[in-house]
DNA sequence: TTGATTGCAAAGCATTTGCATGCTA
DNA sequence: TAGCATGCAAATGCTTTGCAATCAA
C-alpha cells in the first residue's frame, strides 16, 4: 500500500473516531467542549500506551489552561465511547491505547527493560471463550499479559544491570504482527 | 480418601510452607518474629483471596498490637518466599492467594456479582508459552483474567439489579476443578 | 551488642470529589 | 437559561517510608 494510502486511511480513521465520539456525547447528553475535542485530538494522535499524567503533559504543551481533572475524566469518556482500552503492566499505573479500529490484542512485557509487545492469538482467544462457557459464564472481556525476558535482554544477562522491580524505567511499546 | 487423611495432609502442607518461610528468612539474613509468625499462621488457615486490609483485621483478633505495616511488609516477604501471589481483579485492590503447594491456575470474574472462579487450562498455558518464545522472551510468568456474566446472574438479569461497576459487591471465591 | 523489626505518624502516588465559576445547547 | 463541564484544592484509598523504640541472633 502506497503511503498517501496509509495516510488517507489514517485520516478517515480519526474522522470516524471522532463521529463516534460526537455520537457517544450526543446519546449521554453530555456537551462538546474545546477540551474534549483537544484531548481526544492528541490521543488520536500518539500511538503510544500512555497514562493519564503522560496526554496530560502532551495537552499542557498546546493548552496550559487544561487541568488533571478533565484529563483524567475525559479518559474514562473514551473508555465507555469504546476509543480507549485500560491496560495495566504491573507498575500501577493505569495506561489507555487506542481501541476502536485497532485489533483485539494482548501483551508481553519484558520483567528486566519493561518493553511492551502486543500479540495476538486466535487459538488463545477461542480456548478462553471456551472456558468461560464450560464454566457457564457468558464472557464479556478478558485480560492476558504474559512477562518474560525479552531477546536483548538475555543478551545483556552477563553485564550488570538494575531490573524493573528497582526502579522506573522507560517504557517502549513495539508495534507487532499478530502472534499465530 | 479420608477426612482424617486430608486434614494430616493440611497439616503437613503447613508445616511445609512454614519451612519454607522460615529458610527463606534465613537465606536472607533476616529475622523470625512473633508477628511475622502469626501473619503467615493466619493467612495460612485463610483459603481466600484476601487483600492486606483483610488479613490485618484477621490479625487483630488474635493480637490487636500488630500494625498494618508489618502486614504489608510480611505479605511481601510472603510473596518473595514463594508462599503467596499477588492477583488483581479490577477494583484496585492487591488480593494475595496461596501460592505455594497450590496449582497454579487463572480465574473467572463475573462483572456483576464479583463472584471469582478459578481454573486451569493446559492448553492455554503452553500456548501461552509458545507465543513468548515466538517473541524471543522467555516467560517467567503471567496472568490471565477473564471477565463475564456467572450464570447465576444471567439468571437474575429480569430483576432490576446493581451492577458491579456501581458499587462494592461481596466478592465470593469459588473452589474449583481444573479447566480443560 | 548489632542490626533487623516494629508501629506510629507522616508522606507518597494515582485518582476522585466538592464546589464556585464558566460555557454549551 | 438550565445544567453539564471545568479547574482548583482538598479528599480519598492504598501503600510506602522515616524514625525512635524494641527485640532477635
Amino acid at each position: 500500500m502506497l503511503k498517501l494510502e496509509d495516510m488517507a486511511k489514517k485520516i478517515e480513521e480519526f474522522k470516524n473516531e471522532k463521529e463516534i465520539f460526537l455520537e457517544h456525547i450526543q446519546k449521554a447528553g453530555l456537551r462538546r467542549t474545546a477540551q474534549r475535542d483537544l484531548i481526544l485530538e492528541i490521543f488520536l494522535r500518539t500511538e503510544e500506551h500512555l497514562t493519564s499524567e503522560d496526554l496530560y503533559w502532551l495537552v499542557q504543551k498546546e493548552d496550559p489552561s487544561v487541568g488533571h481533572t478533565t484529563v483524567y475524566r475525559t479518559l474514562k469518556l473514551l473508555t465507555e465511547a469504546g476509543l480507549a482500552r485500560e491496560v495495566r503492566f504491573g507498575d500501577n499505573k493505569t495506561y489507555y491505547e487506542h481501541h476502536y479500529n485497532h485489533e483485539h490484542h494482548d501483551h508481553i512485557i519484558c520483567t528486566e527493560c519493561g518493553k511492551v509487545v502486543e500479540f495476538f492469538s486466535p487459538e488463545i482467544e477461542s480456548m478462553q471463550d471456551a472456558v468461560a462457557h464450560k464454566f457457564g459464564f457468558i464472557p464479556t472481556h478478558h485480560s492476558l499479559r504474559l512477562w518474560g525476558v525479552c531477546e536483548d535482554c538475555q543478551h545483556k544477562a552477563n553485564e550488570s544491570h538494575p531490573t524493573m522491580a528497582s526502579g522506573a524505567q522507560p517504557r517502549v511499546r513495539v508495534k507487532t504482527i499478530a502472534g499465530n
